[in-house]
DNA sequence: AGGAATTTGTGCGTATGTATC
DNA sequence: AGATACATACGCACAAATTCC
């Protein structure tokens, strides 16, 4: 149900459904509803959903047989911006926000891997939330080269719009680390771990270790370290 | 104006359009008219000319800009499908046809590029007219591995669509000879050359050496060695 | 500077063709 | 052979970006 957003519709559609299927949600192989049943649950036209299914066939992660059906291909080397939508309730259908915690301009660190030409990057500290939950401690490192000045405000929208349209960039790498770790020393104090957590470790309700998916309450969350980010597409 | 082939309007439009660019008679920067006027001129609708269009940007010939204009991107590394349509009649819009002089399954030669993984291949012969005036003697090889039984019904179409609809295949590489040669053995004979070339050279009336264009009439053709086809889309 | 004109982008609806089941 | 579902094609309205006066 797309509204006020600024986005296209066709776009937040395939987001959506690349959102879905990278989280298990829709699973390989898969068939869709019809294109018009769809579309009108979707509450829109076909022409516009088509539109979407064409860019998801695009990047591979729909397979258009006619006569037949739209069949998800869900992708073996889960390399997709969408890597860290893994993280999701596990029923599904969890609206993601995210809250900007920093946005620093700052020297690379040298225990990094290599990407992009400048010694500097923009390093974006978020808080995202599942429904209002926070769940995901997330850092993201964006090569100095491809922008010259980047406002907090360029970051309201998803991220991934932002980087394609506006850099014309694609992630070159994506490190998604889900699992216990340290709280990260930029974490929110009110969400640092609880008293009683005396390892300072982090906690989960649930992880599916095969499907490399997690679910979470309020003041429980895990760390996930995001993409480093400097390839032209 | 397309018309009562089998192919989609918008295809046809495109391939229209891709084998001008090559060809030269769209020139690197140039703007095309507005969609609306172009599309009445080409007798479509602005949805189909658009889908065209769209094809175009996709393979990098291209460049839309809204609220400016549609620009000609014509390539640097000109190994596309196209690189043929260089030969076309100096005035342009020559309409190309071919006949199928033989398809044969036979073992690749030593002296050929490797492509592919079967050891046979099928050697498709063409001679290619441009306004009904023969001008090229072609010869395609398309690995056997890609094609069971390949029938000669099969390459009614245009190869390009044959291979891209029917194969999923792409062109892996294109050789593309323009000049003077021995003409080929599997030459038809009406078509060898005229008495008093005591050489066996082709000939041609002209050669525009820097845009790769040579002009030809009835009885004056030249030799063009076609692409070895073996890569997965 | 600023507003009008131009041009492409998006979205919707519909009709018809074609492949699949 | 019929039903289902995607593919193609057309047309219109409005939004957004650019260009030009």
């Amino acid at each position: 149900m797309p509204t006020h957003s600024s986005l296209p519709i066709y776009l937040q559609l395939s987001e959506t459904l690349a959102r879905d299927i990278a989280a298990g949600h829709l699973l390989d192989g898969e068939r869709l509803p019809p294109e018009r049943e769809l579309a009108t649950s979707l509450g829109t036209s076909v022409g516009t959903l088509r539109k979407a299914l064409a860019d998801l066939t695009r990047q591979g992660l729909l397979e258009r047989r006619q006569g037949s059906g739209n069949y998800v291909r869900a992708q073996q080397n889960a390399q997709s911006v969408y890597a860290f939508f893994r993280i999701e309730l596990l029923k599904g259908g969890g609206l993601p926000t995210a809250w900007l915690l920093s946005l620093d301009r700052v020297k690379k660190a040298d225990d990094m891997p290599a990407f992009g030409s400048s010694d500097e990057a923009y390093r974006i500290r978020r808080l995202r939330y599942l429904n209002d939950v926070p769940c995901v401690l997330e850092e993201i490192w964006l090569d100095a080269g491809y922008a010259n000045s980047l406002k907090a405000q360029d970051l309201s929208e998803s991220l991934y719009l932002f980087y394609r349209k506006r850099l014309n960039l694609a992630i070159s790498r994506v490190v998604d680390q889900i699992g216990i770790g340290k709280v990260p020393d930029w974490s929110p104090a009110e969400f640092a771990p609880r008293a009683g957590n005396q390892t300072g470790l982090f906690q989960r309700i649930s992880f599916d270790q095969h499907n490399h998916r997690a679910e979470f309450s309020r003041n429980w969350f895990d760390t996930a370290r995001a993409a480093y980010i400097s390839r032209m597409r």
